[in-house]
RNA sequence: GGGAGCAUAGCUCAGUUGGUUAGAGCGCUUGCUUUACACGCAAGAGGUCACAGGUUCGAGUCCUGUUGUUCCCACCA
């Protein structure tokens, strides 16, 4: 690097890719067997092979590579497997509607060449999102890739499944299930979302089948009354009790069904009186199941009505109930109708109304799965930090029902079940089946339906390990350490990880898990296509390099909150940025040969107040790391350098250097720690300026520790004095109007005259001074008093000074500190104060106390005035 | 209906186990081409910590209640 050549300002766009191709080039982040480290393993979030990369992921990715970069340099192992998931049923959309516009359909193409366009289109999508990845500058091992469909992973769902067939925990059952008739497909109770929609409630009559008198049922499915089997109402409502065991006839439909005493009816809502229709609801189902009714199904799988709905049978859902509600009306057979607010499910993918119907779907039994998944995180084996996120992961798991695990779709495992045609019995098992277990017969096919996308995803943490094979490698590896993840996908991934794994491996699959918001926009609102708000975080890195997005998504985060991202924020990141790029060309130019190098016996009080933050600063640090707490560490790392390092500690170097090269060498050390302790957060550019001055790489380079022997506490008091003149000073020229490019004279009384004498070079500089007259008489003319605790630094007034406006501010000054001399000597007055609390929160009472008095009296006393000796 | 979060400067948010004068970034005001950086430097204004009680020598922080707001869960047809 020539030194010449570091531009003004960093160019992240430049830069970025080389970085990332020189760590992976040089395996940096390759997972090291043998090594005798300790291993810390990361379980990545694999995502969708669908879309691009969001914020939500960049956010994600960020906290995660933290987390891995951080291990690294604290001597860990790091395991971190790359990957992407197969996301089943967004992808067949996706290339199902890619073929329509090719004009063709999936079933024309048949299965095989179906999954090869799916395979094809996940070679195309799932190689653009691993590219996204590297540019997040995620240090995972490239060489451990893995795909939720690939060989590895379909050992572990076929083993996983055959196992737990055979324990009986998957069934095949005829039972209802969600339906979304445009995924033509069942969807399982997650990926329905319930939203709020206004609905007619109809009231209709249901004559009694003996005599002229009826029941008024109020419904708002009254399509559906074709299969109703019976009529509900509470065996305690006094209204209708009489009339259980009767029959009554469905309107228009004109089949007769029984009247029932069920306890689940809620005698004030409607009329009291529950239509059952145990094949298109959930709670009708389980009416149904109670009272040994049977299903009609009348409703078909792309939503319309069937043969059993006579004139009606053809017509969607939604039109039917409008023909229903109209020929019920014409018929004198509906009383009323009244518009409600009720809750209508819709699919999650494609937000189609969600139609409850029955069908022989597979399921995962969830009872005895769920048990020991609650005790992991009831007795801390596993935690979630946040710690309230595991009382929603609780209540989820304590009121789980049974997974529905088949889909009717191709793109995805293929559930491992061969059918009889000759007896229908089921064989399961891990390889081909080629005949009947039962009959022998070798008349047998395949089960069509795939598994859940989540099916896989459940096993991701062990299977990307190679279980079931390679045993001692997931030995050594597992449990994982973490995995972090929005809380969004709590139940559909976390919660389900943590079940298979201990059913499958005896083990938990992780010990942490860290739970992080979405990123909202600018306002707040959350990002969505529909909206058009979204904001693609590679726009935002070739824009302004994906450290300064890094730094803007980790940047005053809480963990658990959402985070709002917008513009304004970024250009604050790439400003820091900027400024560490800056601090390093300065020390670069100012002389060739620098080199990060510390010589203790040549170190200079400044020197040593800088060693003595940075050592605090990097133990502070760490424990805020150790408890996921980026935010609060990044934003010290920022003061560090910002505040102290650049704002002080290079402007006193720059007097100090004289082309000196031990000082620069020393500053240079100093900068380089600091790279190290901001390389997790923005690892590109801290690279890039650490390359500079060292012919290693930082990303392998070991974090900095708190060093005891940078305690520097006098050195440093003295330098903290240095400082406050220097403030002291500049406040008061701006008090005073004088604008920095005028020089002026001080005189100073202090007992600290060494101290300010040899430091003199750095105040005249820093605040601009002429000449600094310590514990000298002044000559005539009005000055201007600032107290401090050891020193009282005195200005001749100048020119520009408005010194009513002065003297203003100085009497809000008095009263200011008068107050708080009243409330601190008060408080030393109460005898429970000075018993109940710690000595040393008095002790800092009377200092204060102390220095405050001292000061009132000297401003009181000569804020304007003659100058007096 | 059940549960959780949030409410602190004009805006976006920090604030670790209660403890000096409640912080940052952005925005705003004033001054500055001070030999790394105007993506900069120096200084400043701006807060009844939602409200009402309570515990404590001491509360933004802990407890109770109220209000507003966001989210999650739930089969009220």
């Amino acid at each position: 690097m020539q030194n010449s050549m570091i531009e003004k300002s960093y160019d992240a766009s430049s830069t970025e890719q080389k970085i990332y191709d020189f760590w992976e080039n040089n395996n940096f982040f390759k997972f090291n067997e043998s090594s005798k480290k300790k291993i810390y393993t990361i379980v990545l979030p694999p995502p969708n092979i669908t879309g691009a990369l969001h914020m939500g992921h960049a956010l994600n990715f960020t906290l995660q590579d933290i987390v891995a970069r951080y291990k690294r340099m604290m001597g860990c192992e790091i395991l971190w497997i790359p990957g992407t998931d197969h996301s089943a049923l967004s992808t067949e959309a996706k290339v199902v509607e890619v073929l329509r516009k090719r004009g063709v359909s999936k079933t024309e193409i048949g299965y095989e060449k179906f999954m090869q366009e799916c395979l094809a289109w996940k070679n195309k999508y799932g190689n653009k999102i691993t590219e996204q990845i590297r540019k997040l500058g995620a240090s995972c091992d490239w060489s451990l890739e893995r795909f939720t469909l690939d060989e590895g992973c379909s050992k572990a769902v076929n083993e996983f499944f055959v196992r737990l067939y055979n324990k009986k925990l998957i069934y095949r059952g005829k039972r209802i299930v969600n339906w979304c008739p445009n995924c033509n497909t069942s969807v399982s109770d997650i990926e329905v979302d319930f939203k709020e929609s206004e609905s007619e409630l109809v009231y209709l009559k249901y004559f009694f089948s003996d005599n002229n008198n009826f029941l008024t049922v109020a419904t708002t499915r009254p399509e559906t009354i074709f299969g109703d089997v019976a009529v509900a109402v509470n065996p305690g409502d006094e209204r209708y009790k009489n009339f259980i065991n009767k029959e009554v006839v469905v309107p228009i439909s004109g089949h007769k069904i029984k009247i029932i005493g069920d306890e689940y009816v809620d005698k004030s809502f409607g009329t009291g009186v529950l239509k059952v229709t145990p094949a298109h609801d959930f709670a009708d189902f389980e009416i149904g199941q109670r009272h040994d009714l049977k299903n009609i199904n009348i409703i078909n799988k792309n939503g319309t009505l069937n043969e059993k709905c006579g004139n009606y049978s053809g017509l969607t859902t939604s039109k039917a109930r409008k023909a229903v509600i109209d020929d019920l009306e014409s018929s004198n057979l509906l009383i009323k109708k009244e518009k409600i607010e009720n809750n209508v499910g819709k699919c999650s993918r494609c937000n189609c109304t969600i139609e409850p119907l029955i069908s022989t779907q597979w399921f995962l039994k969830m009872e005895n799965l769920a048990k020991p998944a609650l005790r992991a995180v009831k007795n801390g084996k596993i935690s979630f930090i946040p710690e309230r996120f595991s009382k929603i992961y609780m209540h989820w798991m304590n009121n789980i029902k049974d997974w529905c695990i088949s889909r009717q779709i191709w793109w995805g495992h293929r559930i491992p079940a061969w059918h009889c045609e000759n007896c229908n019995y089921i064989t399961v098992g891990l390889n081909k089946v080629n005949f009947c277990k039962n009959c022998n017969s070798k008349n047998v096919f395949q089960d069509n339906d795939s598994l859940d996308t989540w099916f896989s995803s459940a096993l991701w943490p062990f299977s990307v390990l190679g279980w079931p094979e390679f045993y001692e490698k997931f030995l050594r590896c597992y449990p994982t350490d973490l995995v972090i993840t929005g809380y969004d996908i709590i139940f559909f991934w976390i919660a389900r990880m943590i079940f298979s794994s201990i059913e499958l491996t005896g083990k938990i699959p992780f010990k942490k898990v860290v739970i992080h918001g979405l990123v909202r926009d600018a306002q707040g609102r959350k990002m969505s296509k529909s909206l058009g708000n979204g904001i693609d975080p590679i726009d935002i890195i070739s824009k302004y390099g994906v450290d300064a997005l890094r730094l803007t998504l980790v940047m005053g985060l809480t963990l658990g909150n959402d985070t709002r991202f917008s513009e304004k924020k970024i250009e604050g990141s790439r400003n820091f940025i900027n400024k560490i790029w800056n601090a390093a060309r300065f020390l670069k130019i100012s002389n060739e040969n620098i080199t990060p190098k510390i010589e203790l016996k040549n170190l200079s009080i400044y020197d040593k107040w800088m060693l003595n933050k940075l050592s605090d600063t990097i133990q502070e640090i760490q424990k805020n790391m150790e408890k996921f707490e980026f935010g609060m560490a990044i934003q010290k790392i920022y003061s560090l350098f910002w505040d102290d390092f650049c704002d002080w500690y290079i402007e006193f170097s720059k007097i100090n250097f004289k082309n000196n090269l031990s000082n620069l060498n020393t500053c240079c050390y100093i900068l380089c720690e600091i790279l190290k302790i901001l390389h997790p957060f923005i690892p590109f550019v801290t690279e890039k300026i650490w390359s500079f001055f060292n012919n290693n790489a930082l990303t392998v380079s070991n974090y900095p520790e708190f060093n005891s022997n940078f305690n520097y506490e006098q050195d440093s008091k003295d330098v903290e004095n240095i400082i406050a003149i220097i403030r002291a000073i500049r406040i008061k020229r701006n008090e005073m109007n004088t604008p920095h490019n005028k020089k002026i004279n001080i005189f100073i009384s202090t007992k600290f005259e060494d101290l300010i004498t040899k430091n003199s070079d750095k105040i005249k500089k820093l605040a601009n001074i002429n000449n600094i007259y310590i514990n000298k008489k002044l000559d005539g003319g009005k000055i201007l008093t600032c107290a401090l605790d050891f020193a009282n630094i005195m200005i001749p007034l100048q020119d520009l000074t408005n010194q009513d406006e002065l003297n203003l501010k100085l009497k809000k000054e008095l009263e200011e500190l008068k107050k708080r001399i009243d409330k601190n000597k008060k408080l030393l007055q109460n005898k429970n104060f000075i018993e109940k609390a710690p000595t040393d929160i008095v002790e800092n009472i009377k200092n204060i106390l102390d220095s405050d008095e001292k000061k009132y009296s000297v401003l009181l006393n000569k804020f304007i005035s003659q100058p007096q000796d």
